[in-house]
DNA sequence: CGGACAGTTGATTCATGTCAAATCACGTGG
DNA sequence: CCACGTGATTTGACATGAATCAACTGTCCG
């Protein structure tokens, strides 16, 4: 690799939109070029697999852009949303053997990816990059844990109204003046099935909680892919 | 504090049971008598709330013995168990500002507990203590993403049969020559209700299944808070 | 012996799953 | 531009697993 390239790569991961909420935020440029060198970018189309559940794991991966899930199946095929993936979430198992959990693109992505041999020795060799998929980590661990509250001992009605709730704080996390924004319209990545997927639910029971939010003037759905909250109080109200 | 009681507590850090098992392991001697110095040990009785949900938790502790459950309530008052502690497993919110679940001890139990602000400034100056807590964190968020699995798709047969199963390998994971062990007694340090919480199930579901595992041959119940796996294959059918 | 509490069992209800049909949305080819 | 086909979603009818409510039983401990 020449000079050239090489900076060139930097100033890729410079420029990286999400340069200072990910693992890396804390590599002085150094280190960002190092790891820069290491890694590649590759885009996933809506629907891709990324990652298989069970796979020999070779490698781990930064979101830079879209929305991924990670997802197991029961053995008589039916399956269960994990986590979701933003912009920023680290994907894999670094230090271990295989991933136990698939992974899919909901959207189009671009992901960072690393070889897990090399991610897991430069992670050990530079501690601010461990301590960031440390905090990153104990993060994911305690919203699955909330996840987990979700799955065992709410109603269809809770489970819904939580998960859009929600979605809405991942999606819009800061003032937006998006007039689409400001009005609660957000776009859905997810099919029926995969809402279905992500609350333990059966894609008709989701529709019918649907339809009842929207008799009651909660939410409206301009198109199958998008939602609008109309009523976030009242949907607060029917989360718990 | 002089050299003779601090010499004192490495011996104990060091004779410690779980010491090549928990976040320790890593460290030298140097480092151990540092830690040593920092923590207390505490114990706890079975029933005793160690931590609360929502808390600013003021600490982060190692289990050395016995068993405790993570916990979350919903608005009405119904608890979702989140996850069991171990020996050598890790309790509370490094980096972080509140505890977000409960922690309650469900035997006795000896715990060794750190101010959390000592031990996130000991964590960051010594990596090799801040790898093994994330190799930890990592495989819980592992075993938490695999419970989730249970809660939002399986039958009550199917939960609890998994849950008898998993019960068993952490509870017995080496050989071992104790005949109750061999014959698959175990004790359970669980009432009835908090297997419910566990599972996401009601004790009177608890309670039937038990029944009919029972009538099937599969398990025995030499008295409430025991258990003996009498098929273990029957109960991998039914576990998925 | 009696009281208290945990667990079990039974009867019934209810939420959600299942199965089936109707409708909608969208892309394609004529 | 429209008819058609396809797959996703919605809706309806019905079945069922688990929750709920209530009574009973066992066990522990004074």
């Amino acid at each position: 690799m020449n000079a050239r390239s090489a900076e060139l790569q930097v100033n890729f991961c410079q420029a990286c939109a999400i340069r200072n909420r990910s693992i890396c935020a804390d590599l002085d440029s150094a280190e960002i070029g190092l790891l820069n060198r290491m890694g590649r970018r590759r885009r996933l189309e809506a629907g891709e697999q990324f990652l298989w559940e069970g796979d020999e794991a070779p490698v781990v991966a930064n979101v830079v852009e879209g929305m991924l899930k990670l997802s197991n199946q029961t053995a008589d095929g039916r399956e269960q949303i994990l986590g979701l993936a933003f912009p920023s979430d680290f994907l894999g198992r670094p230090f271990g053997q295989s991933t136990p959990y698939g992974v899919e693109a909901l959207t189009d992505a671009v992901v960072c990816v690393f070889q897990r041999t090399d991610f897991d020795r430069f992670a050990r060799e530079h501690s601010r990059l461990e301590h960031k998929l440390l905090e990153h980590t104990l993060t994911e661990l305690d919203r699955t844990r909330r996840w987990m509250l979700l799955l065992g001992r709410m109603s269809a009605e809770q489970k819904l109204a939580t998960f859009l709730l929600e979605l809405w704080n991942r999606l819009a996390p800061e003032e937006d003046s998006d007039p689409a924004a400001r009005s609660g319209t957000m776009e859905l990545p997810f099919s029926r099935q995969q809402i279905a997927d992500l609350l333990g639910l059966t894609i008709e029971t989701v529709s019918r909680q649907i339809t009842k939010f929207r008799r009651d003037g909660l939410i409206d759905t301009p198109s199958r892919r998008e939602i609008a909250i109309l009523d976030r109080e009242a949907l607060m109200q029917r989360s718990c």
